[in-house]
RNA sequence: GAGUCUGUAGCUCAGCCGGAUAGAGCAACGGCCUUCUAAGCCGUGGGUCGGGGGUUCGAAUCCCUUCAGGCUCGCCA
């Protein structure tokens, strides 16, 4: 479905158009006075200096044309008097087939030369039953298919998640979820960390703790055991152990680099090893991500990029984009209009291993090969700005990646505690993302035994989905670039702007949908014996031809139903800006705004108390959209609601 | 030092490709449950949009400058 501002723009373009002025002066959007109107343009005054009118002229002028539409009961008519054409408030929006309504309530001109709009009633709800015929509520698939990967998670192997993973695992789950319902191919990559020093580190302690193992054997020619030597919990102790132990101990340090050269030039023992820590940590990562509800296409890693890493040296020597500097081989990246000068890439250190960045470009290379996406969104810590900045520059640069191609690096701000300091535990150390989410849960369970009845299972199941809803939202909610606090008393607070009050929207709004079938169900089985053993959804529908479903939306009569209705209507147009701009606050904005006027509305219209059957069906529709719309959206910023709370 | 981002109510944040009276939530205060889930709704108070200058009919928004803070700045990822 066109977007309700585009619809409403076209008519004020082709009024514009009529009066003698350019189309772009159309431009329509949210009224940012609620109280005087719904929708407004400002074009007038913009029109104002290149005609060298005064605004409000114009602004009476575009409003007389508009109102004359309207008088004749023809949105859609004859272009030369101005009326539009037809396509937009014609026929584009069908509703079962009719023609649409006349589209404005009020359009008047305001001083100095505002142009204030009022939807009709009638029009809104005839675009709102649009809406509940369409398979995704009005948004329209602009993705076309094009491939587009999401480089997202950064998880290290035999490290364990930790808040600082949050970020990105939520963010990157988000955008790839708007992306495939905007119709676009989304292939998430988790990109593991799965080849640095901390091999080495942990097969040098793993020696060290048990140098029986055959792998520390030379003389040893027999099958290594399918059995991996360590379970997940040993392996998290490793690595910090080992870790530690390197900064302190040179030697120890030495043996670490020796071991991980070893591996990456394909020592079988080492190889061995490294394939049961893979195996381990992938299978706990795996776990603590579904945990997320993040799951991902591609659980490639740093590993796998590494047989294209001779060739991509070779080339970008061979045809001199590539040089050796102080002893590495970088490729130059920077450009003549760069405020300051960029270091080059470094591909290659004076040691002879490989880096980050070449990793990064082994991988471009496989992606390319695989997949030839039209874009690429990596999304990071802002810190790895410099890094991308030189990766996409040398794959450009060297034609890895078509010039067309987009890149897009998706800086997030850093989680920071109350102290406005990077987030640590209340001990100080780092929090583990388990810790985290345990912590959340428990608030939550406590919250709902406090005040609720409900055995203790269905509890436990409700405060693991409203946990992750109030840790998700409260991530999502803020700008992805900027630095947020994350304050867990907050998070488990659950009111006002949380996750936690958007699911008790749709938790209320599905017990009275319940209670409307229940009512329902109920009438037709005391006097039809036949009807009586059937299900209430087949009750439902059999039992009434005009049921909420089947019927049409009715028009607005109280100011919180108009409110609700529009905020409802722009849905499509929110879900596309959040992914263009990829940015899911605006959806969080969104869902928020939503349930605040479900909020207002329901508690001044009593729905299944309503005695006209009729209304109460109109507003079961509309209950049943805003439960639907709320539903969509949180699917897509990636969690979901309890049956109850 | 250079580059870059940020600075909006006591706190946490929207708004930032220029528009009308700068919005929410939390906290504070006051109302609303014999009515569909009060994790809710309604209301009150609270602001030199860091400071200064400029562009404009019009600036939180654009430009310059200044202050404060974060981050980055060739062989970590």
């Amino acid at each position: 479905m066109k977007k309700i501002l585009d619809l409403i723009a076209e008519q004020m373009r082709t009024a514009f158009e009529g009066c003698g002025y350019a189309a772009d002066y159309g431009k329509v959007t949210l009224s940012n006075r609620p109280d005087l109107c719904e929708y407004q343009c400002n074009g007038a005054m913009a029109a104002a200096k290149a005609y060298h009118k005064k605004p409000i002229d114009i602004a009476n002028d575009v409003v007389a044309v508009l109102k004359n539409c309207a008088q004749r009961g023809e949105a859609a008519g004859a272009a030369e008097d101005g009326c539009g054409n037809g396509a937009a408030a014609g026929t584009s929006v069908p509703a079962d087939g009719a023609a649409m309504p006349p589209m404005f309530e009020s359009v008047e001109a305001v001083m100095p030369g505002f142009i204030n709009l009022k939807l009709s009633g009638e029009y809104l709800a005839a675009y709102l039953d649009g809406m509940r015929a369409e398979d995704k509520l009005g948004v329209e698939e602009c993705g076309g298919g094009k491939t587009i990967i999401v480089d997202y998670g950064g998880a290290n192997v035999a490290k364990p998640l930790h808040v600082g993973h949050l970020r990105t695992a939520i963010i990157g789950e988000c955008i790839k979820r708007m992306g495939n319902y905007l119709g676009y191919h989304m292939i998430g990559d988790v990109h593991l960390g799965d080849w640095g020093l901390q091999m080495g580190l942990i097969i040098e302690e793993l020696r060290d703790r048990k140098p029986d193992l055959p792998y520390f054997d030379e003389t040893f020619t027999g099958e290594y055991p399918q059995e991996a030597p360590f379970t997940i919990s040993e392996l998290e102790q490793i690595y910090p152990a080992a870790s530690a132990r390197s900064k302190e101990d040179e030697t120890f340090k030495a043996r670490a680099q020796e071991a991980t050269f070893k591996l990456q030039s394909g020592y079988a023992p080492f190889r061995a090893i490294w394939r049961h820590i893979m195996n381990v940590s992938l299978a706990d990562l795996k776990k603590n991500y579904g945990n997320l509800n993040v799951t991902f296409d591609l659980w490639k890693g740093e590993s796998d990029a590494q047989p294209y890493i001779p060739g991509l040296i070779k080339d970008l020597t061979k045809r001199g984009l590539a040089y050796e500097s102080e002893g590495a081989l970088v490729v130059d990246i920077a450009r003549p209009d760069d405020p300051k000068e960029l270091p080059p890439c470094i591909i290659r250190k004076s040691d002879g291993a490989a880096l980050y960045a070449t990793s990064d470009l082994g991988t471009i290379i496989e992606r390319e090969r695989d997949f030839a996406p039209e874009e690429y969104i990596y999304i990071t810590d802002k810190r790895q700005e410099l890094h991308f900045i030189q990766v996409f520059r040398v794959a450009k640069k060297a034609g890895y990646v078509k010039p067309e191609t987009k890149m897009t690096h998706m800086m997030c701000g850093t989680m920071n505690g109350k102290d406005g300091k990077p987030f640590k535990t209340r001990a100080g150390g780092v929090m583990r993302l388990e810790n985290l989410i345990r912590e959340i849960d428990e608030a939550v369970y406590d919250r709902i035994m406090e005040n609720r009845t409900m055995e203790k299972e269905e509890a436990e199941d409700a405060s693991r989905i409203i946990g992750l809803a109030a840790l998700k939202y409260g991530d999502l909610s803020n700008q992805v670039s900027k630095d947020y606090v994350f304050d867990v008393d907050r998070f488990i607070s659950f009111e006002g702007n949380t996750g936690p009050y958007i699911l008790y929207t749709i938790v209320r709004i599905k017990s009275i949908l319940a209670k409307y079938e229940e009512g329902l169900a109920a009438v037709p089985a005391a006097g039809n014996a036949s009807a009586a053993g059937k299900p209430a959804q087949d009750q439902t529908d059999a039992a009434n031809a005009d049921t909420p479903l089947s019927g049409h939306m009715r028009p607005a009569q109280t100011a919180e139903e108009k409110s609700l209705m529009l905020k409802l209507s722009a849905y499509n147009d929110v879900v596309a800006a959040a992914f263009e701009e990829k940015a899911p606050h605006k959806l969080c904005q969104f869902i928020y705004e939503l349930s605040d006027a479900f909020g207002s509305f329901y508690n001044t219209t009593m729905i299944l108390k309503e005695e006209d059957a009729e209304k109460k069906a109109g507003y079961i529709r509309l209950i049943r959209l805003v439960k639907d719309v709320l539903e969509s959206s949180i699917n897509l910023l990636g969690f979901e609601a309890p049956e109850r709370m």
